[in-house]
DNA sequence: CGCGGAATTGAAAATACTCAAAATTAGTGG
DNA sequence: CCACTAATTTTGAGTATTTTCAATTCCGCG
């Protein structure tokens, strides 16, 4: 019997919507878009709770049973895949509005580990509970296709870069891939912070933290961008682009 | 109205057979796994047709509008991105039981090319139709998800090839993973046919023709196979799946 | 202020690539 | 079925990009 949200004199109240995803700012990106009032009600109402993380806390870990998807509220988190030999490799980077979890689903068991960035917060979805809901609202389980659709063509596009470009491309998409992201959430476009290290780079982008390093000096030098600790602004970003798409080389690393 | 099976003396004509989930093969592997008679029948009745394809024939193209899914009946496939530059990546290969087209959904376009290998012939599965029956069979619902998972865990294990793995390693991983698949067909899993181009197989594993050619001889020196043409035979499994997981080393190049 | 982790920079080394040539295989037509 | 041609694959030698190892600097934090 789903609550009806009027249950005090104004119809919605703050502290209801304070837990509803129509009150949530990424709403938009997230699980809940396109759904109308009383579909966002009812997914409401399935989720678990929020949890809240500190840095380096791990959300999940790989091979633990699979119960929830997770939707990132704020924050950022990386997954990894530890292989037999114990190296890992980071397998992406999530932002506010992400889902995370989907490649549990296929064994029942999460295939990585996820773990926050910075201090985040995330919605736990109870997938039997999602499941059931899917029946009833045809519209969220297109949305969940087309979401666990897009995570299989983002990493199509990791495959391309991984198996394709050379350091400094890669780079380049790396940095025009989270400019957009941060677009997206309303973000400047030009100037944000890197919320992982530089190892935690180089191992996304299968290169060692040295060569990292030596790509920001070198864009830096070029004149590209500007780095200020963490802090990257983007001064050429058609340079960029066109770099992250093959169109435009850099100059060689002297 | 599901039209019954037995609308002949027998109670399931081959003919009717010959069109069914449940006479293919691959029914064990393929979108239909675990469905009751009936269920199969529902799904029976969605599938489009069949598509025959000829060695190097386009089942699909980027950017081409979305519609179906397609189920391989027999033969091999390569799917591929191009990047903006002309580059291309293979970004998988795929066999009997398998479904291509999922990176579709997302964009209701397709992400990137598939291509036949050799001679082969596909289901055609329209989405629209195949969502509509996600709400009268919940047991398909959950299996689909469960593959378009299973996609998403396989790109995470080409990821971590790619980004952390030395080429001798990525083409141990490349062996015993085709070895896998085909005895999960009842295939030897010992010797069997490469249905690609050495060419595809470097791209495939970020390496170039000459390196994939060189690893092929070295592993034959080694004994841990032998080649002849197109012919793979794994003389030494043991020590293959050892170097795949990263728990041994091969010798260097000479 | 000093410690420790993270990041940068330099020099040497290694892996894989490029270019080139030879050998093998597949495809085609007589 | 064979011969011829084109395409693919193999092998070699030299090169380049990125890694490894090492030293230093920077920065946050107690």
């Amino acid at each position: 019997m789903p609550q009806p949200l009027n249950f005090v004199a104004e119809p919605i109240s703050v502290s209801a919507l304070k837990k509803s995803c129509a009150g949530c700012s990424m709403h938009q990106l997230c699980l809940p878009m396109g759904l109308d009032d009383e579909d966002i009600t009812r997914l409401d109402q399935i989720i678990g709770g929020r949890r809240r993380l500190a840095r380096d806390e791990r959300l999940y870990k790989m091979d633990e049973p699979f119960r929830n998807l997770y939707a990132i509220r704020f924050g950022h988190f990386k997954t990894y895949q530890v292989n037999a030999a114990g190296e890992q490799q980071i397998t992406g980077f999530q932002m506010a509005g992400e889902l995370l979890g989907m490649d549990a689903i296929s064994a029942d068991r999460h295939h990585c580990d996820a773990v926050a960035l910075e201090d985040s917060e995330v919605c736990e979805i109870p997938f039997t509970r999602l499941e059931e809901l899917f029946g009833q609202v045809p519209t969220l389980l297109r949305h969940f296709h087309r979401i666990m659709s897009q995570e299989i063509t983002r990493e199509q596009n990791v495959m391309l870069l991984l198996g394709n470009m050379r350091a400094e491309q890669r780079f380049a998409v790396f940095l025009i891939n989270l400019s957009a992201r941060y677009a997206a959430r309303g973000y400047s476009p030009h100037s944000f912070q890197l919320r992982m290290s530089r190892e935690d780079i180089g191992n996304y982008l299968g290169l060692t933290i040295e060569s990292v390093s030596r790509l920001l000096s070198r864009f830096k030098k070029q004149g590209w961008i500007s780095v200020d600790k963490r802090e990257v602004t983007l001064l050429e970003p058609a340079h960029l682009k066109a770099m992250a798409a093959g169109t435009e080389q850099c100059s060689p690393m002297n």
